[in-house]
DNA sequence: ACATAATTATTCGTATACGTAAAGTTTGTA
DNA sequence: TACAAACTTTACGTATACGAATAATTATGT
């Protein structure tokens, strides 16, 4: 690796990150044409995880979702805002809130994963699934390996 | 691609949103460890650009480096306060502002990109050369033709 | 039991990014 | 020439993310 004759478009910290905003913006405007209110992209991460379980506490839906606790509690603000989720005090812990899907936020699960679907197949259209699947595996060893150095 | 029954870490969008982050966490300590003040994650697309072509006009430079020229106004302003840049008018055209290299911007060039050959070299340890390949070829793919898209 | 430590969520300040709107300048055209 | 269109930058509001500091609560060690 060395960058000192080459541009910023052979960086792979280039790569990730305009990808990742390419993504944001298509998921927003995959949204948008598909009629869907009240979700944002960022929401997706938090949501997903409350899908497959439920009424988790603040710092435990960040941890699965790769984010931190001063990010979650803006992001569950808005998403409490837009109708999707609750807190709820746990009385087991009164320094716990539980974070509960609403019924409009349950319903979601289903037409938001169709619209992720149509936004990948979109953004990753030419990528044959050999491409596809190197890529995932390496992304997902390159997290593991950056958690376990934050231990 | 059927996200319905699986987990967001399957999910492409959040690999590179989270690898991207990692990155810049990871490129943050980079610079502090080398003792190297002045410089954020988010100006090294710009100072790249800059640095392989100097005096660029703000949208340009924002083109070059990816981003929206409301974007670019702000780190513009970050980096002049940093002392890497400045702004000259452009006499041929009063509606431009020319964005130069300080002499500390230029200088920063060889300590900065061998900080991010060791970042990229330590995020990316793991990974065969073959791998890095597919996914930078598979990445710069998916980025030409968003920018087609929005043509 | 009680002082100390750890956990939990939040607030605050900052950085990064976008879209929309505005103001000034230049360019194209009638 | 005059006027409309396009370009260039900036301002503003919003969203997203982090780290440091804080307050409240719970857990731990003696």
């Amino acid at each position: 690796m060395d960058f000192q004759n080459r541009n910023p478009v052979d960086c792979p910290y280039y790569l990730v990150s305009r990808v990742s905003l390419v993504i944001t913006s298509a998921m927003k405007k995959g949204f948008a044409d598909a009629g869907v209110t009240g979700i944002k992209p960022a929401y997706l991460g938090a949501l997903w995880v409350l899908w497959l379980d439920d009424g988790l506490k603040v710092s435990e839906l960040g941890r699965r979702a790769g984010l931190e606790p001063s990010t979650m509690t803006g992001l569950v603000d808005r998403m409490e805002r837009d109708g999707l989720i609750t807190r709820q005090p746990d009385p087991q812990d009164r320094r716990v809130q539980r974070i509960l899907l609403t019924k409009a936020g349950r319903k979601m699960k289903n037409p938001v994963l169709e619209i992720v679907n149509t936004v990948i197949s979109n953004v990753f259209g030419d990528v044959s699934p050999e491409e596809f699947d190197v890529t995932t595996r390496m992304l997902q060893r390159v997290l593991t390996k950056a958690q376990e150095g934050n231990r």
